[in-house]
DNA sequence: CGGAATCCTGCCTGATACTG
DNA sequence: CAGTATCAGGCAGGATTCCG
C-alpha cells in the first residue's frame, strides 16, 4: 500500500468497523451476503432438485464460467450447505448434494420465490407507474 | 465491436440467452437480485423499525456512500416498497417510510433473518471444520 | 438538508490455457 | 471430467464537489 492511499484505506476501515456495529445487529447480513452472489441461488435451484455432477451444473446454470461455478461450490461447500463427493473412476467424478442444511435454506429461499411470484406484477406495475410518472414530469 | 471480438461476444450472448430461459423458470432471481443489493436489505431493516429522513438513514446504515443511499432507495421506490415524502420546509425534508408491499417482502426477509440466526451457527461450524480440514490436509 | 454529477479505483467477472 | 492459474476488462461502488 502506498502512502497516498492511507488515508482513505483508513476511513474505509474506520466505516467499516463502524457499520460492522449495525451488521450485528442484523445477522441476516451474513447470510444474505451469500445469497447475494447471484449464482448461489441458481446453484441452489439446480442441485435442490437432484443431485449433479460439475458437468450437469455447467450445462443447468449455463452461462456461468468455471470460476465461479467452482467458487460458489466451494463457498456452499465451506457453509456445509452442498456436501462434494469424489469417486475416484478413472474419469474422476465428482457429485454434488444438498445437506439438510442446503434443504433447509432451500425452503426459506422458496419462501422469497413464492413471494416474488404473488407480488411480482405489483413491483412490475410500480415500476411502470414510477417510470411514466419520471418520464412525464 | 472488432472482428475479433465478435465470436465471444457472440457466444456470450448465446449463453446469456440460454440462462435467461433458466431464469425464466426461477421467478425468485428478480427480487434476489434486488436483495442482492448489500444495501437493500439494510435499508429496508432500518425503515422497517420507523419511517426516517434520508441523513437519520444515512446514520443508522452507516458505512454507506450517499450515492448508493440515493440509488438503494430510488431502487426501492420505484419497485413501490418505499415511498419518498417531501415535505417543503425551508431545509427540505424527506421521509422515507415502508409501504404495505415493502412491508410485505420485509416480513419474508424476516424468514430469512430468523433463518440466519437459527442457522448461523451450524454455519459457522461447518466453516470451520471445512478450514480445519483444508488447512491440515 | 438532500441530492446530482463527476471522476477514479479496485474488485468481480469472464476468457483462455494448462493439469491430473 | 473436474478443476487450477493467469490475464484483461468492465462496472460497481467510493470520494469529492456542487446545486436547490
Amino acid at each position: 500500500m502506498t502512502v497516498a492511499t492511507a488515508t482513505a484505506a483508513r476511513r474505509r476501515a474506520q466505516a467499516k468497523t463502524e457499520y460492522n456495529a449495525f451488521l450485528q445487529v442484523c445477522p441476516s447480513r451474513q447470510v444474505l451476503a451469500r445469497l447475494s452472489d447471484k449464482w448461489v441461488t441458481l446453484v441452489l435451484c439446480a442441485v435442490a432438485e437432484r443431485p449433479m455432477r460439475y458437468g450437469e451444473i455447467t450445462r443447468a446454470v449455463a452461462g456461468v464460467s468455471q470460476k465461479m461455478l467452482t467458487q460458489t461450490l466451494r463457498g456452499l461447500e465451506r457453509d456445509g450447505l452442498l456436501s462434494r463427493e469424489v469417486t475416484p473412476t478413472v474419469p474422476v467424478t465428482v457429485t454434488y448434494s444438498m445437506t439438510p442444511l442446503g434443504e433447509s435454506l432451500h425452503t426459506v429461499v422458496e419462501g422469497i420465490k413464492d413471494w416474488a411470484e404473488t407480488h411480482m406484477d405489483q413491483i412490475n406495475d410500480a415500476r411502470e407507474a414510477y417510470d411514466s410518472r419520471v418520464g412525464t414530469e
